[in-house]
DNA sequence: AACACGGGGTG
DNA sequence: CACCCAGTGTT
Protein backbone atom coordinates (compact mmCIF):
# COMPACT_ATOMS: atom_id res chain seq x y z
CA UNK A 1 0.00 0.00 0.00
CA UNK A 2 1.77 3.25 -0.46
CA UNK A 3 0.50 5.76 1.95
CA UNK A 4 0.17 9.11 -0.33
CA UNK A 5 -1.81 6.62 -3.10
CA UNK A 6 -4.66 5.88 0.00
CA UNK A 7 -4.56 9.24 1.86
CA UNK A 8 -5.03 11.28 -1.69
CA UNK A 9 -7.93 8.70 -3.14
CA UNK A 10 -9.43 9.29 0.45
CA UNK A 11 -9.15 13.53 0.54
CA UNK A 12 -10.48 13.18 -3.07
CA UNK A 13 -13.73 11.47 -1.81
CA UNK A 14 -13.95 13.24 1.03
CA UNK A 15 -12.59 16.75 1.19
CA UNK A 16 -14.82 19.60 2.22
CA UNK A 17 -15.48 22.38 -0.45
CA UNK A 18 -13.31 25.71 0.83
CA UNK A 19 -13.33 28.41 -1.30
CA UNK A 20 -9.33 29.05 -0.83
CA UNK A 21 -8.90 25.63 -2.20
CA UNK A 22 -9.97 26.21 -5.60
CA UNK A 23 -6.87 29.22 -6.60
CA UNK A 24 -3.18 29.94 -6.87
CA UNK A 25 -2.82 32.87 -6.15
CA UNK A 26 -0.93 33.44 -2.97
CA UNK A 27 -2.22 36.65 -1.84
CA UNK A 28 -5.47 34.76 -1.02
CA UNK A 29 -3.75 31.39 0.54
CA UNK A 30 -1.85 33.76 2.46
CA UNK A 31 -5.21 35.73 3.89
CA UNK A 32 -6.97 32.29 4.20
CA UNK A 33 -3.86 30.73 6.10
CA UNK A 34 -3.36 33.73 8.41
CA UNK A 35 -7.83 33.78 8.90
CA UNK A 36 -6.84 30.11 9.83
CA UNK A 37 -4.15 30.01 12.67
CA UNK A 38 -5.51 28.82 15.66
CA UNK A 39 -9.11 29.14 14.42
CA UNK A 40 -11.70 26.48 13.49
CA UNK A 41 -12.84 27.17 9.82
CA UNK A 42 -16.51 27.44 10.51
CA UNK A 43 -15.28 30.50 12.82
CA UNK A 44 -12.83 32.03 9.64
CA UNK A 45 -14.88 30.88 6.46
CA UNK A 46 -16.98 34.42 7.47
CA UNK A 47 -13.99 36.19 7.99
CA UNK A 48 -12.28 35.19 4.77
CA UNK A 49 -14.97 36.48 2.73
CA UNK A 50 -15.39 39.76 4.46
CA UNK A 51 -10.96 40.31 4.48
CA UNK A 52 -11.23 39.91 0.69
CA UNK A 53 -13.96 41.66 0.03
CA UNK A 54 -12.87 44.83 1.71
CA UNK A 55 -9.09 43.96 0.60
CA UNK A 56 -9.39 41.90 -2.43
CA UNK A 57 -5.62 42.15 -3.23
CA UNK A 58 -1.93 43.03 -1.89
CA UNK A 59 -2.50 46.82 -2.41
CA UNK A 60 -5.65 47.32 -1.19
CA UNK A 61 -4.33 45.69 2.20
CA UNK A 62 -0.97 47.69 1.83
CA UNK A 63 -2.61 50.74 1.26
CA UNK A 64 -5.58 50.74 4.06
CA UNK A 65 -4.79 52.08 7.66
CA UNK A 66 -4.62 49.35 10.70
CA UNK A 67 -7.59 50.52 12.05
CA UNK A 68 -9.65 49.19 9.28
CA UNK A 69 -8.05 46.28 9.32
CA UNK A 70 -8.54 45.56 12.84
CA UNK A 71 -12.32 46.44 12.23
CA UNK A 72 -12.66 43.56 9.57
CA UNK A 73 -10.59 41.51 12.38
CA UNK A 74 -12.95 42.42 15.19
CA UNK A 75 -14.42 39.58 16.92
CA UNK A 76 -11.97 36.71 15.52
CA UNK A 77 -9.59 37.37 18.23
CA UNK A 78 -5.05 36.87 17.98
CA UNK A 79 -4.95 40.66 16.81
CA UNK A 80 -1.18 40.77 16.18
CA UNK A 81 -2.50 38.41 13.25
CA UNK A 82 -4.16 41.65 11.44
CA UNK A 83 -1.49 43.79 12.49
CA UNK A 84 0.92 41.14 10.92
CA UNK A 85 -0.52 40.83 7.70
CA UNK A 86 -1.49 44.92 7.60
CA UNK A 87 2.77 45.15 7.97
CA UNK A 88 4.03 42.21 5.62
CA UNK A 89 1.47 43.81 2.76
CA UNK A 90 3.52 46.60 2.98
CA UNK A 91 6.65 44.63 3.40
CA UNK A 92 5.90 42.99 0.29
CA UNK A 93 4.83 46.34 -1.33
CA UNK A 94 8.08 48.82 -0.71
CA UNK A 95 10.94 45.42 -0.32
CA UNK A 96 9.90 43.16 -3.34
CA UNK A 97 8.21 45.96 -6.04
CA UNK A 98 4.73 44.60 -4.65
CA UNK A 99 5.63 40.63 -5.73
CA UNK A 100 4.56 37.79 -3.43
CA UNK A 101 7.59 36.10 -2.57
CA UNK A 102 7.14 32.48 -4.22
CA UNK A 103 9.51 30.16 -2.31
CA UNK A 104 9.50 28.89 1.17
CA UNK A 105 12.69 30.54 2.33
CA UNK A 106 11.26 34.13 1.12
CA UNK A 107 7.78 33.45 2.39
CA UNK A 108 8.95 32.55 5.81
CA UNK A 109 10.56 36.09 5.96
CA UNK A 110 7.30 37.81 6.17
CA UNK A 111 5.90 39.15 9.30
CA UNK A 112 3.52 36.87 10.95
CA UNK A 113 4.70 33.82 8.75
CA UNK A 114 5.60 30.59 10.72
CA UNK A 115 7.40 27.18 9.40
CA UNK A 116 3.66 25.94 9.40
CA UNK A 117 2.00 28.93 7.08
CA UNK A 118 5.21 29.35 4.71
CA UNK A 119 5.20 25.73 3.98
CA UNK A 120 1.34 26.28 3.18
CA UNK A 121 2.03 29.13 0.94
CA UNK A 122 4.96 27.18 -0.65
CA UNK A 123 3.29 24.17 -1.61
CA UNK A 124 -0.07 26.00 -2.57
CA UNK A 125 1.25 28.56 -4.77
CA UNK A 126 3.96 27.39 -6.07
CA UNK A 127 4.19 23.64 -6.16
CA UNK A 128 7.05 23.36 -3.58
CA UNK A 129 7.53 20.25 -1.68
CA UNK A 130 7.23 21.49 1.62
CA UNK A 131 5.48 19.42 4.31
CA UNK A 132 2.72 21.46 6.56
CA UNK A 133 2.76 20.28 10.59
CA UNK A 134 -0.14 22.37 12.20
CA UNK A 135 -2.03 20.36 14.81
CA UNK A 136 -4.29 18.40 12.67
CA UNK A 137 -0.66 16.87 10.85
CA UNK A 138 1.00 16.50 14.04
CA UNK A 139 -1.83 14.32 15.68
CA UNK A 140 -2.60 12.35 12.65
CA UNK A 141 0.98 11.71 12.69
CA UNK A 142 2.24 11.34 15.59
CA UNK A 143 -0.39 8.55 15.98
CA UNK A 144 0.63 6.88 12.54
CA UNK A 145 4.13 6.76 14.18
CA UNK A 146 3.71 5.88 17.53
CA UNK A 147 5.68 9.75 18.11
CA UNK A 148 4.49 9.38 21.95
CA UNK A 149 6.97 11.84 23.91
CA UNK A 150 6.37 15.78 23.79
CA UNK A 151 5.59 16.82 20.40
CA UNK A 152 7.06 20.87 20.67
CA UNK A 153 10.43 18.63 21.27
CA UNK A 154 13.35 19.31 18.02
CA UNK A 155 13.61 15.61 17.67
CA UNK A 156 10.16 14.04 17.92
CA UNK A 157 9.38 17.22 15.20
CA UNK A 158 12.46 15.57 13.17
CA UNK A 159 11.06 12.07 13.21
CA UNK A 160 7.60 13.61 12.08
CA UNK A 161 9.52 16.39 9.29
CA UNK A 162 11.28 12.98 7.81
CA UNK A 163 8.50 11.17 6.98
CA UNK A 164 6.26 13.52 5.87
CA UNK A 165 9.04 15.24 3.24
CA UNK A 166 9.62 11.38 2.30
CA UNK A 167 6.18 10.97 1.30
CA UNK A 168 5.25 14.15 0.29
CA UNK A 169 7.77 13.31 -2.58
CA UNK A 170 6.46 10.43 -3.87
CA UNK A 171 3.03 12.06 -3.77
CA UNK A 172 4.22 14.11 -6.69
CA UNK A 173 1.84 16.85 -5.99
CA UNK A 174 2.88 18.68 -2.61
CA UNK A 175 -0.56 21.01 -2.65
CA UNK A 176 -2.87 18.03 -2.53
CA UNK A 177 -0.60 16.44 0.24
CA UNK A 178 -0.81 18.58 2.35
CA UNK A 179 -4.60 19.32 2.24
CA UNK A 180 -5.09 15.98 2.53
CA UNK A 181 -3.24 15.18 5.35
CA UNK A 182 -4.81 18.59 6.97
CA UNK A 183 -8.34 17.38 6.24
CA UNK A 184 -7.61 13.70 7.04
CA UNK A 185 -6.55 14.92 10.48
CA UNK A 186 -9.76 17.47 11.10
CA UNK A 187 -12.35 15.17 9.41
CA UNK A 188 -10.66 11.48 10.66
CA UNK A 189 -7.94 11.18 12.93
CA UNK A 190 -9.51 13.45 15.38
CA UNK A 191 -8.82 14.76 18.41
CA UNK A 192 -11.11 12.37 20.72
CA UNK A 193 -12.73 8.84 19.74
CA UNK A 194 -11.77 9.17 16.16
CA UNK A 195 -13.17 6.02 14.57
CA UNK A 196 -10.32 3.52 14.25
CA UNK A 197 -12.17 0.75 13.06
CA UNK A 198 -13.33 2.04 9.94
CA UNK A 199 -9.88 3.48 9.33
CA UNK A 200 -7.64 3.44 6.18
CA UNK A 201 -4.73 3.59 8.49
CA UNK A 202 -5.23 1.24 11.07
CA UNK A 203 -3.08 -1.80 9.49
CA UNK A 204 -0.08 0.23 9.77
CA UNK A 205 -1.06 2.94 12.92
CA UNK A 206 1.32 2.14 15.54
CA UNK A 207 -0.55 4.19 18.37
CA UNK A 208 -3.54 1.62 16.98
CA UNK A 209 -1.53 -1.22 17.28
CA UNK A 210 -0.15 0.11 20.73
CA UNK A 211 -3.74 0.85 21.65
CA UNK A 212 -2.21 5.09 22.76
CA UNK A 213 -4.89 6.51 20.02
CA UNK A 214 -6.25 8.40 22.68
CA UNK A 215 -3.41 9.44 24.92
CA UNK A 216 -1.36 10.59 21.60
CA UNK A 217 -0.20 13.31 21.02
CA UNK A 218 1.23 13.98 24.24
CA UNK A 219 0.00 17.47 25.58
CA UNK A 220 1.01 19.30 29.04
CA UNK A 221 -1.44 20.66 31.05
CA UNK A 222 -2.16 24.05 30.68
CA UNK A 223 -1.16 26.74 33.13
CA UNK A 224 -4.08 27.97 35.64
CA UNK A 225 -5.63 31.34 34.29
CA UNK A 226 -5.16 34.35 35.83
CA UNK A 227 -7.89 36.53 36.55
CA UNK A 228 -8.20 40.11 35.78
CA UNK A 229 -10.25 42.78 36.78
CA UNK A 230 -11.79 45.50 34.21
CA UNK A 231 -14.09 48.39 35.09
CA UNK A 232 -15.48 49.89 31.89
CA UNK A 233 -17.12 53.26 32.58
CA UNK A 234 -19.41 54.08 29.58
CA UNK A 235 -19.25 58.14 29.62
CA UNK A 236 -23.10 59.40 28.44
CA UNK A 237 -21.89 62.77 26.96
CA UNK A 238 -24.13 65.66 26.22
CA UNK A 239 -22.21 67.65 23.77
CA UNK A 240 -23.56 70.60 22.25
CA UNK A 241 -26.77 68.36 20.91
CA UNK A 242 -24.01 65.43 19.72
CA UNK A 243 -24.59 62.42 22.32
CA UNK A 244 -21.61 61.73 22.81
CA UNK A 245 -18.52 59.02 24.73
CA UNK A 246 -14.60 58.70 25.49
CA UNK A 247 -12.98 56.20 23.99
CA UNK A 248 -8.92 55.05 24.05
CA UNK A 249 -6.41 53.46 22.01
CA UNK A 250 -5.07 50.07 23.58
CA UNK A 251 -1.59 50.79 23.05
CA UNK A 252 0.17 48.66 25.73
CA UNK A 253 1.52 45.65 24.38
CA UNK A 254 -0.88 43.97 26.53
CA UNK A 255 -4.48 41.85 25.23
CA UNK A 256 -6.03 43.49 22.43
CA UNK A 257 -3.17 45.92 21.47
CA UNK A 258 -4.65 48.81 19.13
CA UNK A 259 -8.16 47.71 19.41
CA UNK A 260 -10.38 50.85 21.12
CA UNK A 261 -11.95 50.78 24.49
CA UNK A 262 -14.04 52.72 26.83
CA UNK A 263 -11.84 54.43 29.75
CA UNK A 264 -10.80 51.64 32.06
CA UNK A 265 -9.70 51.10 35.40
CA UNK A 266 -7.89 47.82 36.35
CA UNK A 267 -8.46 47.20 39.69
CA UNK A 268 -10.63 44.17 41.64
CA UNK A 269 -12.39 46.12 44.81
CA UNK A 270 -13.60 48.98 43.83
CA UNK A 271 -16.17 52.18 45.19
CA UNK A 272 -17.94 54.54 43.18
CA UNK A 273 -15.23 56.75 44.54
CA UNK A 274 -12.66 55.30 43.45
CA UNK A 275 -14.00 55.60 39.82
CA UNK A 276 -14.74 59.13 40.54
CA UNK A 277 -11.09 59.78 41.97
CA UNK A 278 -9.61 57.73 38.95
CA UNK A 279 -10.91 59.74 36.13
CA UNK A 280 -10.80 63.02 38.07
CA UNK A 281 -14.82 63.42 37.95
CA UNK A 282 -16.49 66.24 40.39
CA UNK A 283 -16.60 64.32 43.68
CA UNK A 284 -20.17 65.89 43.68
CA UNK A 285 -21.21 63.68 40.54
CA UNK A 286 -21.03 60.11 42.52
CA UNK A 287 -24.96 60.12 42.03
CA UNK A 288 -24.29 60.16 38.46
CA UNK A 289 -22.58 57.06 38.41
CA UNK A 290 -24.23 53.84 37.99
CA UNK A 291 -23.21 50.07 37.96
CA UNK A 292 -24.91 48.56 35.01
CA UNK A 293 -23.22 44.63 34.74
CA UNK A 294 -20.64 42.62 35.17
CA UNK A 295 -19.20 39.63 33.12
CA UNK A 296 -16.98 37.20 33.12
CA UNK A 297 -14.97 36.89 29.59
CA UNK A 298 -13.43 33.77 29.07
CA UNK A 299 -10.02 33.83 27.27
CA UNK A 300 -7.95 30.82 26.68
CA UNK A 301 -5.60 31.92 29.19
CA UNK A 302 -7.48 34.41 31.16
CA UNK A 303 -10.24 35.22 33.03
CA UNK A 304 -11.72 38.91 32.84
CA UNK A 305 -13.92 40.06 35.27
CA UNK A 306 -15.35 42.86 33.41
CA UNK A 307 -17.75 45.34 35.00
CA UNK A 308 -19.31 47.96 32.75
CA UNK A 309 -20.43 51.12 34.82
CA UNK A 310 -22.47 54.14 33.25
CA UNK A 311 -21.47 58.00 33.95
CA UNK A 312 -23.87 61.18 33.42
CA UNK A 313 -22.44 64.09 32.36
CA UNK A 314 -21.99 67.04 29.97
CA UNK A 315 -18.10 67.71 28.09
CA UNK A 316 -17.99 71.02 29.71
CA UNK A 317 -18.43 69.75 33.42
CA UNK A 318 -15.19 67.30 32.46
CA UNK A 319 -13.33 68.63 29.75
CA UNK A 320 -10.60 70.13 32.25
CA UNK A 321 -9.56 67.45 34.08
CA UNK A 322 -10.51 64.97 30.97
CA UNK A 323 -6.76 62.67 30.19
CA UNK A 324 -5.81 63.64 26.68
CA UNK A 325 -5.69 59.34 26.44
CA UNK A 326 -9.31 59.86 25.82
CA UNK A 327 -11.18 60.77 22.58
CA UNK A 328 -14.53 62.50 22.54
CA UNK A 329 -16.53 60.41 19.63
CA UNK A 330 -20.03 60.31 18.47
CA UNK A 331 -21.88 57.41 20.30
CA UNK A 332 -23.21 57.15 16.51
CA UNK A 333 -19.67 56.97 15.56
CA UNK A 334 -18.81 53.65 17.69
CA UNK A 335 -19.45 51.13 15.17
CA UNK A 336 -16.19 52.53 13.00
CA UNK A 337 -13.71 51.36 15.71
CA UNK A 338 -12.58 47.88 16.86
CA UNK A 339 -13.78 47.12 19.94
CA UNK A 340 -13.19 43.72 21.95
CA UNK A 341 -16.07 41.58 21.80
CA UNK A 342 -16.83 42.15 25.93
CA UNK A 343 -17.22 46.15 24.73
CA UNK A 344 -19.04 45.07 21.24
CA UNK A 345 -21.45 42.90 23.61
CA UNK A 346 -22.46 45.99 26.16
CA UNK A 347 -22.82 48.35 22.88
CA UNK A 348 -24.94 46.10 21.49
CA UNK A 349 -26.97 45.05 24.64
CA UNK A 350 -27.08 49.04 25.26
CA UNK A 351 -28.87 49.72 21.87
CA UNK A 352 -30.97 46.65 22.34
CA UNK A 353 -32.18 48.11 25.64
CA UNK A 354 -32.67 52.10 24.51
CA UNK A 355 -34.71 50.54 21.39
CA UNK A 356 -37.06 48.64 24.01
CA UNK A 357 -37.07 51.80 26.21
CA UNK A 358 -38.30 54.38 23.33
CA UNK A 359 -41.11 51.57 22.30
CA UNK A 360 -42.29 51.93 25.48
CA UNK A 361 -42.32 55.56 25.56
CA UNK A 362 -44.21 55.83 22.71
CA UNK A 363 -47.08 53.21 23.56
C1' DA B 1 11.56 25.99 26.42
C1' DA B 2 7.80 28.61 28.24
C1' DC B 3 4.59 32.04 27.86
C1' DA B 4 1.34 35.55 25.74
C1' DC B 5 -2.07 36.14 22.65
C1' DG B 6 -8.91 35.40 21.48
C1' DG B 7 -12.69 33.56 20.76
C1' DG B 8 -15.68 29.77 20.26
C1' DG B 9 -17.08 24.77 19.72
C1' DT B 10 -17.18 20.03 21.64
C1' DG B 11 -17.90 16.07 24.76
C1' DC C 1 -14.60 21.94 32.71
C1' DA C 2 -10.75 20.40 29.72
C1' DC C 3 -9.32 20.34 25.31
C1' DC C 4 -8.13 22.32 21.00
C1' DC C 5 -8.59 24.73 16.62
C1' DA C 6 -5.08 25.31 8.97
C1' DG C 7 0.48 29.07 14.99
C1' DT C 8 3.66 33.02 15.68
C1' DG C 9 6.46 36.19 18.26
C1' DT C 10 8.75 37.27 22.44
C1' DT C 11 11.23 36.35 26.54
Amino acid sequence: MIFSLELIKWYSENKRSLPWRNTRNPYLIWVSEIIMQQTRVEQGLPYYHRFISAFPNLKTLANAPLDEVLRIWQGLGYYSRARNIHYAANQIQQDLNGIFPSTYLEILKLKGVGKYTASAIASFAFDEYTPVLDGNVIRFTSRYLGVYGEVAKKENAKTMEDFLLLEIKKSKAPDVFNQAMMEFGALHCTPQNPNCKICIFKINCRAFADNKVNSTPLVKKSAKKQKRFFNYVYFDIENKGIPSTLISKRVQKDIWQDLYELPLLEQEKIKKSDIVDFFHLPKSSEKNLKKQFKIIHQLSHRELHVVFWEYHTSLDVISDTLSPLYEVIPQIKLSQKAFPVPIVSFLNRKEETEKILSLDKNN
